[in-house]
DNA sequence: TGACAAAACGGAGCAGCGCTCCGGATAGTA
DNA sequence: TACTATCCGGAGCGCTGCTCCGTTTTGTCA
């Protein structure tokens, strides 16, 4: 879908040549910077990159987290529809949850500082953790429904619990061996199954 | 007037009178911010409810991390000192765990933003993460291997990947309810337990 | 007690950041 | 070509972390 605010349709104005060219440059520029410095780096910093004035980045991004919303959006989406096919090809539905875990995941920690802007108590990063919540929130409750209904988990986990405990699993370097986010979220998807006996 | 601070023993040449007062005032300021805007509040802002000048912070406590680190000595300590009490006293080593998850959990989550602090990818808390790893790694992992021992859960968990993860989950705004570390730290244990059937 | 050096203090000052404001450039149209 | 709505750029403000240095306080020794 076109990249508008939360908010809705917007009539088929079209904006200007220039407008557009450049909202493209900047997408591109923060791209590369959010790569190698972060979702955090000065928006200065991807202004120079994308030579271009600071305010040209406001006016088409207002907050950071609709910028950051922008440049990942497609992968986001990616995930999103991942969901219904892993359901559909997996053995089961079990397999189909964790398939899709590990895309998220992989995601996720790819993204140098994306996971701990999600889970930033501070607001900067509204819009990004609503836009999260609004893609993969109904993906995730399926797979999870999904699994319940065909006896592999326990019922009573909110999908909207695990998909931030997975993403706050996520969070940190992600260059440190002693720590790898899979093996805990393993271990959480294990807890989560129903165990044999009562 | 053999009144020694509390903290580390330092050689006997100590510091003047006033430098000592003012290190109390700071401490006991910067626990009040913290208390109310998180351990990322301006350093100006603990100064000026200490009466005293950025400068004199800076000069007792270099870092960020050591001011924090010095505010929740105590309760860190005492986190520390209770994983051997606990395993004395539960029924037994995995419910010690729980419980001494449960304290570590609590302290966590009633300090505004520490646990994004300790898991921050930044190294501006470098000395907190070392400084926790130093005094609690230590008790998780005696807690882990008697559990392990007992034959409550299976072996093969770091404690460091296991208290990253604890830490991690315990990110975030403490006031949603539709989040709760608790329950999915929970899950994480259960995932940890050996499966009773082959 | 008074003098004096070491220790500690305070805040001005610099650099980096987010974000806005407004004079000037540009694209589309008549 | 002339005109206007649209868009652009960067100077500027306020807020931060952190340092530097002139001033004040403390402890000691004569």
């Amino acid at each position: 879908m076109a990249a508008e605010g939360p908010g809705g349709d917007s009539p088929p104005r079209s904006k200007r040549a220039d407008a557009q060219r450049n909202r493209e440059t900047v997408l591109t520029a923060a791209a590369e910077v959010f790569a190698t410095s972060g979702v955090d780096a000065p928006i200065r910093q991807i202004a120079a990159r994308a030579g271009v004035g600071m305010a040209t980045i406001y006016r088409h991004f207002p907050t950071r987290a609709d910028l950051v919303t922008a440049v990942y959006q497609h992968q986001i989406e990616a995930c999103a529809e991942a969901g219904p096919n892993l359901l559909a090809r997996a053995d089961s539905p079990l397999d189909a949850l964790h398939q899709w875990t590990d895309l998220f995941v992989d995601f996720l920690v790819t993204k140098h500082g994306l996971a701990d802007a999600l889970q930033s108590d501070s607001d900067r990063f509204a819009a990004l953790h609503a836009y999260f919540l609004d893609r993969l929130l109904p993906v995730c409750a399926q797979l999870l429904d999904a699994a319940v209904e065909a006896g592999d988990i326990r019922p009573g986990t909110q999908p909207y619990e695990l998909m931030r405990g997975i993403g706050n699993l996520c969070i940190g370097r992600d260059d440190d061996p002693r720590y790898d986010p899979r093996r805990l979220i393993a271990l959480l998807l294990q807890g989560l199954q129903r165990p044999q006996g009562t």
